[in-house]
DNA sequence: AGGGATCGTTCGTCAAGGCGAACAGATGAT
DNA sequence: ATCATCTGTTCGCCTTGACGAACGATCCCT
């Protein structure tokens, strides 16, 4: 049961502006653009991103997203800091494997760090009743890949069959299932906390 | 060396304001808030965001970031056209890398989305010389989970034999080697980029 | 020394975003 | 029915972002 707080005291809490002030620079020193080659790209006036560079400025979408392409990164990487934000782990939800079935082990492998946001776990299912996992944080994705056996995993209402080697992503912020058709199932699962 | 579009082919390609235009409407809709009572919150003129709802309009990251605040949702979830949220990569299937090495075959399952830095791969090898990758960007934090056979991966100067089902996490951003010790071994890869 | 080419900055101008007010429609309370 | 309060829209005004030109500062090459 971990917790984070969800606006928790960030090193240097920056406004997006600033955020984008540092990663515009960042991000064109990375690709080797010099200031007006750069304005060039994105057909934007290389004043308007002097300004931008300089912390002075509030750009409209269309301008960020000219960069954005310019510099071939995607538009959030220009907005969002570079350490992600922190979010909450609800309780009962931390690194703990709970499993009111006995036919689902699941192993943590990786816990979220606050840097990266996934866990990655191991989980072996019998065949039988199929387990129900409740809605996790909404922005969670699962990833699954089946590594022995076979599973129907995905949204509550609409599983689909897998077998080894079959990968498969859901939404993990609504009810859904996983249940093991052959014995000796087993997965690697990447949950994804975006 | 791994090549695939920026942007994932979207069915309907939309521009950022379309996409904000649809997905503001969207997280406004699922918080259950009027468009009165967000531009209240967000601080900002309901004309504006009535504006921006509309599509006409090209707001600026203040006032974009104010909304997604207000709605208490990513950046990113306002301006990124919403991914398909079931997919399923059959073995076998999805997009192959090639690879110098024969009897090497990784297979992107998630590309690195712009909020969660992090790629999933399944990499098949067959026994034979080992095949060694080049440094990631710094940072770079590789996770193996063995699927089937057996495998000798790591840093180059310090790989580690793996079994079935074991878990390996080493850093990519220095020379790795990847070797297969039996045939048909496979594993999943999550490349993590912090 | 001089061009000639970049670099990134600051300036004034113009169009456009954001604002508040006034608007019509819908709902509910008295 | 009337008033009240909400909904989301459209209007004119004003601030501000984006633009282009001119600027000084570095370099590199005669």
């Amino acid at each position: 049961m971990i917790q984070y707080a969800e606006h928790e005291v960030v090193p240097s809490m920056q406004t997006p502006l600033e955020t984008i002030s540092v990663s515009l620079r960042r991000e064109r020193e990375r690709a080797g653009l010099s200031l007006s080659e750069l304005a060039k790209r994105a057909s934007i006036a290389k004043s308007t991103l002097s300004q931008l560079e300089a912390g002075s400025g509030n750009p409209s979408v269309e301008t960020l997203w000219a960069l954005g392409v310019a510099l071939d990164v995607p538009f959030s990487r220009l907005v969002e800091p570079p350490e992600p934000r922190v979010r909450v782990i609800r309780s009962g939800e931390g690194p703990g494997v709970a499993s009111e079935q006995a036919s689902f082990v699941g192993t943590l492998l990786s816990s979220c760090p606050p840097s990266a946001r996934r866990d990655i776990y191991v989980i072996s299912l019998e065949p039988g009743s199929p387990r129900v996992a409740e809605p996790h944080i909404p922005g969670t994705v699962e990833h699954l890949t089946v590594a022995a056996g076979r599973l129907r995993a995905g949204p509550e209402g609409d599983p689909v069959d897998l077998a080894v080697g079959d990968y498969l992503a859901f939404p993990g912020d609504v009810s859904h299932v996983y249940e093991a058709l052959d014995p000796g199932s087993w997965a690697v699962l990447v949950m994804e906390h975006t």
